[in-house]
DNA sequence: TTTCTTGTTGCAACTCAGTCGCAATACGGC
DNA sequence: GCCGTATTGCGACTGAGTTGCAACAAGAAA
């Protein structure tokens, strides 16, 4: 049951616009790369994709964006089971709540959306009477062709 | 819903012993730290309280000692929601899988174990034919006397 | 169109978690 | 007690992420 949701071109953009936050050419430059992304990136893949639009794009700026939009929660930030080193990965926030399954044998990353997993976040929020804002639910294990 | 498991004293290396893996002290007194840790630790609060019974502990041990302690499913590696850093938290893994809800307010972390956190993870392993080794929930948000 | 304020940027230097190669050490089976 | 081998401390290193600062540019207002 992979997600899929798709994204309108310059949502991200326009979403800041409305909450009035200033749009320049970088930062233009690295939603471009979060909206177009068809898989999960972490913070240098983006720095080396915005700088294909805008080669004076700096690290720095790849993460005060990242931040901008975590506050803003316009994106998620992922580890996946921390497959590849220690880094964190990025995605456009859409719909509901997935989960990222991460197979430790080939790497392969799915995701699953669940009735449960909604479920489960109610009971938080009335039994434990907790606001969520984030819910990040991580497998790691191996994938159908990998269980062997 | 705290977690009320208790644990026998010297159990991680009575384990450890019995899948022939040999015991030395710094390994003991790293073992022993997070047997009697009464909250989630870092790396380096492990290596702290280590070094107050084997002063000769080194960091690059108890990150190897982690390692070790991860490879064998005996700990449960944790970010909770990167409340202090970018830093990783540890935890005896202990009976069944809990919850962890960080308050983004007051940093408190709750611990939740429920029925239906078991049956979404039956559900991946049954219907997405996924074989489970580690599921790690985590919240953020805030906490009932946080939430206002 | 020009001006002005204020948020944003690139840069460079930094911090901090975690890793690694290596020679010295010590566990524990014999 | 001896010996092979796993483990250790050390120090140097990597790579992610952060920060202070001076230069710059977005966009509202004149």
């Amino acid at each position: 049951m992979p997600l899929p949701e798709t994204e309108i071109p310059g949502r991200l953009q326009a979403l800041l616009a409305q909450r009035g936050i200033r749009m320049t050419g970088p930062r233009r430059a690295i939603l471009n790369v979060i909206e177009t992304a068809n898989k999960h990136l972490d913070a240098s893949q983006i720095l080396r994709k915005a700088q294909k639009s805008d080669p004076s794009v700096d690290r720095s700026t790849v993460y005060r964006t990242l931040g901008l939009l975590k506050r803003q929660g316009l994106i998620d930030e992922l580890d996946l089971m921390h497959l590849n080193g220690e880094g964190h990965y990025y995605e456009r926030k859409l719909g509901r709540d997935h989960i990222h399954m991460a197979c430790l044998r080939c790497g392969k990353i799915t995701e699953f959306v669940s009735e449960r997993f909604d479920s489960l976040k109610s009971q938080l929020e009335q039994e434990c009477r907790f606001r969520i804002l984030v819910a990040r639910l991580e497998v790691g294990g191996y994938c159908t062709e990998c269980r062997r």
